[in-house]
This record gives C-alpha cells, sequence and structure tokens, in this order.
DNA sequence: ATGAAAGCGCTAACAT
DNA sequence: ATGTTAGCGCTTTCAT
C-alpha cells in the first residue's frame, strides 16, 4: 500500500504490532528479536518499503557509513577523481556522498561543508584541493592536491616537480633551448612545484632560464591570455612555451593563432594536468598527465582505512607521466 | 579557539550567553532578536567556525535547502550530467549533494536512496536513469534518461530514437551494407529506441538486419568485449559497428586491436553519448552527442522549479547530434 | 526580545 | 525477547 508522506519507524512497528526498538533491532541486525518476530517485521519493511532516514539515523548513532568527498565544484578535474573513488567505493562496504555547494569555493569553503556534513552525515571527507590545510577536530579527512603543501592531514597528490622536468625534457630533447614557462597561481604549491622542476631540467641541461620568458598566468585560461600573447609577441620569442597546466596552455595555443603562428611548426606547446579537454583541442595538447582516477581511488581507500582506525600514510604521492600529443615537435630552423 | 569535539549550537549560545533559541533565530535570520544581540551571536559563531549540522537541522525542518542527484554509480555519463547540474545549481540557491551506492545499481537502488535521503537531507531530487519509474510520494523527483519510458514522473532524456538513425545513417552513406548493432540493456527503454532507429535506418535504406550481428553488450565495457569480440572474430564479419554507447564502443575498439583490425580502415565503428572518454580514445571515436551536460541542467532547474511549487513540463526530450570524428570509413574494399 | 520546552525519526541503555 | 525511556542537535511554538 502506497502511502502519501513517507514510511517512518513508528509506521512498520505499528503494522508489526511490535515496538519501534524492535524494529530498529531487525533494520540493523541486533540480537534479541525471535526468529519468527524478525520474519514477520521485515515482511512489512519489505511491504510499506521501509528505509531508514540518513538524518535521524545518524544523528544518534554517530555512525553512517557513508564516506564524503567534498568538492568546491563538479568541474573536470574534481569529477574525475569522483570516477576513481566511486570505482573503488563499493569495494569499502562504504556508500559514497558527494557535495558541492555549486558556488566557487569561497576561501573556507572545507570546512563549512565539512561542519555541515560530519559528525550526522558522513564518517570521514575526502576534501578536494583544499584552501586551508587545517586538521579537522574529530572527522577522518583526507586531502588531494591542498593548495598549501602538505602539513597535519594525510594527502594524495602527484608529482609535480618530476612533471614540470618531464615536460622541460621533452621540449630539451626536441631541440629546443629558449624554452619559455607560463606559470600558474603563485600561491599554490602545485604551481611553485611545476616551475621547479622547469627550472631544475633547463639547469640539468646546462640551458640557462630567460627570466623574461618566465610569467604567471593564473592557472585558467582569462588570465592566462595576456601573458601568454606577450611571450609569443617579441622579436626573440621562445621556440616552445611549457604552460603550469592545460586551460593556460589552451590559452597559448590561442595567443599564437592570433598572431598567425602555427602550431607546433613555428613553436611548441607542453600543458598539464591531461583533463579531456586538453584531447580536444586543435591540435591535441601535448600535456604531463596527473592519474587522476587513480588519485580519488586512493584517497578514497585511505579514508576507508582511516575510518576503521587503520594506519594511513601520511603523504602519497602519484607518478605523473608525459602524454605526446601534436604540439610539441622540433624548433623551427633560423 | 579550536576544540577537540564539533561546535554545536549549545557550545555557541552558552559562549554568547543567550539560548540556542536565538542562536537558531541568528542563524536562519528570524525576527525577534536585537542588534546588539544578534551582532554579538553572529561573532562568537565566527569565532567557533559554527555550522549548523544538516542532519539535525533537516530532521527537525524538514527543509535543507540541498537538492540531490542519486546516481547508481559515478561513471562518465553520470559525472557529466553532474556537471551540468552542478553549473547552475548556484543560481537556484540550492546546494548539491550527489549520492550513490558505489554497488552496480541493484533494481530499485532509487528507491532505497531517495528514502534515505528524502524527507530529511534533500528537498528533491534528480534521479539518473532510474529502473522503477513509479511516482514517489511526497518529494518532488525529476527522472534523466529513465529506464521504462516516460511514465508520471517529469522527465529529461535524449532523442535516442533519431540518435540511432542518426549514426546507422553514417554509417550507410559511407558505403557500409552489412552493419553490427552492439546494443545496451534490453530492458533499457533507451536502448530499445536505439536499436530501434537502427532497424528504422537499414529498412529504410532497404538494407536487411543480419539478426547475428545483434547482440546485447550491457551499457559497460566489461560487459560488451565479449559480445564485441564475437562480432569481429569471424569469417564474415561486419565492415562497420554500431555500438549503444560509447563504452561499448570503446570495448569494440578493444576488440579490434586484439584482433589485429584496423580501425576504421578494416571496421568502423559508431558509439553513443559522447562521453569526454570517446575525445580520448585512439583513435578518437566518432560518435552521436547527447547533450548530457544541458540535460543535468535543464532537470536541475525543472526540479528547483518543482520544488517551489511552479510548474514543470512532462517531458522535455533534447536533440542528439552526430560527431564524426576518426573511427568511420568507407568499408574496405573486396 | 528572549528562553523553556516539546519533538523531528531514530538508536541504545535499561527495564521487564 | 520485547518494550520503555532518554536523548542526538536542531527548530519552533509558546511563555515570559
Amino acid at each position: 500500500m502506497e502511502q502519501v508522506t513517507r514510511v517512518k519507524m513508528a509506521d512498520v512497528a505499528r503494522t508489526a504490532g511490535v515496538s519501534v526498538a524492535t524494529v530498529s533491532k531487525v533494520v540493523n541486525g541486533r540480537y534479541g528479536v525471535s526468529q519468527e518476530t524478525l520474519a514477520r517485521v521485515q515482511q512489512v519493511i519489505d511491504d510499506l518499503g521501509y528505509e531508514a532516514s540518513l538524518g535521524a539515523r545518524s544523528l544518534r548513532s554517530h555512525r553512517t557509513n557513508v564516506l564524503g568527498i567534498l568538492v568546491a565544484e563538479f568541474e573536470p578535474f574534481s569529477t574525475e577523481l569522483l570516477k576513481g573513488a566511486g570505482s573503488v567505493v563499493a569495494s569499502t562496504g562504504y556508500e559514497l556522498l558527494a557535495y558541492s555547494g555549486g558556488g566557487g569555493g569561497e576561501v573556507g569553503w572545507e570546512r563549512r561543508y565539512l561542519s555541515r556534513l560530519s559528525g550526522t552525515l558522513i564518517d570521514g571527507a575526502v576534501i578536494v584541493t583544499p584552501t586551508v590545510l587545517d586538521t579537522y577536530p574529530g572527522v577522518p579527512v583526507i586531502a588531494i592536491d591542498p593548495h598549501a603543501g602538505p602539513s597535519g592531514l594525510p594527502t594524495v597528490d602527484s608529482d609535480n616537480l618530476a612533471g614540470g622536468v618531464m615536460a622541460t625534457e621533452h621540449l630539451i630533447s626536441l631541440g629546443h633551448r629558449r624554452i619559455a614557462h607560463l606559470g600558474g597561481r603563485t600561491d599554490l604549491d602545485s604551481a611553485r612545484l611545476r616551475e621547479q622542476g622547469f627550472r631544475q631540467a633547463m639547469a640539468a641541461a646546462g640551458l640557462p632560464v630567460d627570466e623574461s620568458l618566465v610569467l604567471p598566468g593564473g592557472y585558467r585560461r582569462l588570465t592566462s591570455a595576456a601573458p601568454a600573447h606577450d611571450l609569443l609577441d617579441r622579436p626573440d620569442r621562445p621556440t616552445a612555451v611549457f604552460a603550469a597546466n592545460d586551460l593556460s596552455a589552451l590559452a597559448v595555443l590561442d595567443a599564437a593563432r592570433d598572431l598567425g603562428l602555427r602550431v607546433p611548426h613555428d613553436v611548441s606547446v607542453v600543458g598539464f594536468d591531461n583533463v579531456p579537454e586538453s584531447a580536444l583541442s586543435e591540435p591535441p595538447l601535448t600535456t604531463v598527465a596527473q592519474p587522476l582516477r587513480e588519485m580519488g581511488a586512493t584517497a578514497l581507500r585511505m579514508l576507508a582505512d582511516l575510518v576503521s582506525g587503520r594506519e594511513v600514510p601520511m603523504h602519497l604521492r602519484l607518478a605523473t607521466e608525459l602524454h605526446v600529443r601534436s604540439t610539441t615537435a622540433p624548433p623551427p630552423p633560423f
């Protein structure tokens, strides 16, 4: 029989002729219920389609069997992580709740979301690119790719330094000597490490870094447009640009097109991240891939361990990997 | 001051020297609080970093300002919808909670999830590809791409029939005559419509359908592997395969590679959905695009309307569109 | 303007 | 084996 209002435990209890406590025991598989009663109550539960309210249950029991993944926004980066987390959650026995304000991640969003959900709705959380890296009292938390470097929180990220080296070495091996770096957000750890990788590879090859060819791009397509243009619109322009992420690499592609430069014939471009958009550009972007799915999966497994009181590593760093597509080639001859 | 336990309303009340009732009024912007008290309480809230527990709040108020999107699994299809929903949620003033068991969607998962969350945690839900299409008592619900055809639930989907026709006509226009169809899940409406489109286009071109070339693939890469292999590993293999979705098309690509067949030289492949992965395959997949982001965005807007008591259309069908990439070409000569 | 008290749906002692 | 009772953290009358 369908009712117009949600079926609650009291409804089940009344229908089965028992107390709510007994129903609760049945639902939670506690001892102290006769076979006969159990069968009857179970039958009523099925008939009525009863399912315990997560809110009410967790308010009382402080255990929900649900893990959270908190993101500022559902965009390509975070949803890749989500796919990774989703692919392993079943094997942990938990269910997965992804939460986003939809806004655009005001500073401290992670703390608000966590307070909202923790203690009542989720047993622990994976936080994606938190801006503030406090430890959170009483809630198991794993950070993915935090903006500031590792602190008290168990963290999963990828090897930004090695990635920066890889991108730069790739260009050097093609014969480039005059290489520019369109940087990311200078306040972010990942951007600093990618630049450091760039400098390290240049130094190792005995190549000078022209400081006028190292410009901040801000990780976004819009903020990268002007510096990308400046980089390419000069008589002594570089033969290659290593951009700190794919979005800014795309901006370099835009700038090249505007200036009538062909990629990779006139100038080579390497990005970072390997978001799907990077494969869809024209030409498809050579980029350093972060293993986003694997990072999501790893973080979720760590969280499950943490919630179960098992030991987890403080910092897990996954390898990055160069994906050579079509924006890199040897430099033009003089 | 950081505490070791979650700060709750009682903590705020004690610190500010008022009752929890007053704090509640401040938090919810109710009238009946003096300017002075309001300022003091607000200050304490900020100092302590207090945020109301979603569970406790909604248990009492039955209004949460959170919309849910319920999916069987976080895979490319559902996460695209999620991106679409996420992109508009801010403009509706709601926050967004995505929920998944992680399992593989036992029958009736949507009812379980909905019971769990509705009434207490979310004000309404978008359900992605529900298997059972009941109306749900007392909860505003929008269905995306339901497995059974439209029923009592407001629904958003795309034109699967036209898409199936489009994919097949594309292959026919390239000169293919012997075309296979790797189907989806036979219990799903979308799969049936795509196959129907296939048959319709074949019939319109006066081409026979070899029934041994129509195999179910189950919409997943794993379940499609065997039938994809069977389709290609026969002396009279088809010159083209129309796969019911991108994941199974990717499985066809895998099978072709295993068998040493080149795509599209030896066999052409068309997918359906246009998930990001389809552009990343090698070679990039020709596919029928569903406007997934738009579907997600539309469904979320409809849900917001429904929750606000506004009228919503019963059935919104969005157009599909062929994206020709690199897995289709004329058939090999004999 | 403020606070006391009841209760949302559930679980966990503690009776019986 | 079953029921009674007391909350979980919050909102909401209803007093004051």
